[in-house]
DNA sequence: ACGATGATGAAC
DNA sequence: TTCATCATCGTA
């Protein structure tokens, strides 16, 4: 039984998305169900929308009645549909007024975003409301990811964004390489063998 | 009121 | 590559 984590709060949400989206890997998702039981699921990839110059970001377009919460304060919960199916789960980053969010894209067991949100049990009801134990849904750290493990590449579906459309702003605990260990810690996968020259960096 | 359009996912 | 499916937002 993992003792109670501390969620993480607002300190760690009020910076830029992109440094976000990184920390978050490797921390966990926490839902509490309706039947009072809590899970937890390590995040392994998100998205950094970073604000209003970012035209991948819906905040590019302006305050809306959908994107509002995006200029909020850090924190809270940002959820929309996507294709008239899918729930998007994000959290607002950043200092308020700049419309920034980290899209969480993949927990363990659940890659990709819609099939996230259907298999927690996520919906509109979040949005809005703050990532904190009392609205059932949050975060809690996890054993730190080191850089080795994580891939950076171009964000999914925004091909329409111009020059930001390349920006490696997706980042990926590359699977090949991560153990999960009892308890959920964090830690590169043995190297196996070497067939080739050892890749430094 | 109407039409275009998705930060997707699954099937073919 | 096609399609399911609908809230959102610009346009009228």
């Amino acid at each position: 039984m993992p003792a109670d984590a501390r969620p993480l709060s607002f300190d760690f949400f009020n910076r830029p998305a992109d440094r976000v989206a990184r920390d978050l890997l490797g921390c966990r998702l926490a839902v509490c169900g309706p039947d009072g039981t809590t899970t937890r699921h390590m995040v392994v990839e998100t998205e950094a929308y970073l604000g209003a110059h970012d035209l991948a970001c819906h905040g590019s377009k302006g305050m809306t009645a959908r994107t509002a919460v995006m200029f909020g304060p850090a924190g809270v919960w940002y959820v929309y549909l996507c294709y008239g199916m899918h729930w998007m789960l994000n959290v607002v980053t950043g200092a308020e007024g700049v419309p920034a969010a980290v899209l969480i894209r993949g927990v363990v067991g659940q890659a990709g975003p819609g099939r996230l949100t259907r298999a927690l049990g996520i919906g509109r009801e979040f949005n809005g409301r703050r990532a904190t134990r009392s609205t059932g849904l949050w975060f809690e750290p996890g054993m730190p990811v080191s850089s080795r493990l994580i891939d950076r590449t171009p964000r999914i579906g925004v091909a329409y964004a111009g020059d930001w459309a390349a920006k490696p702003l997706r980042f990926v605990v590359d699977p090949g390489r991560l153990t999960m260990v009892e308890g959920g810690t964090v830690r590169a996968a043995r190297r196996t063998r070497s067939t080739g020259p050892c890749m430094r960096r």
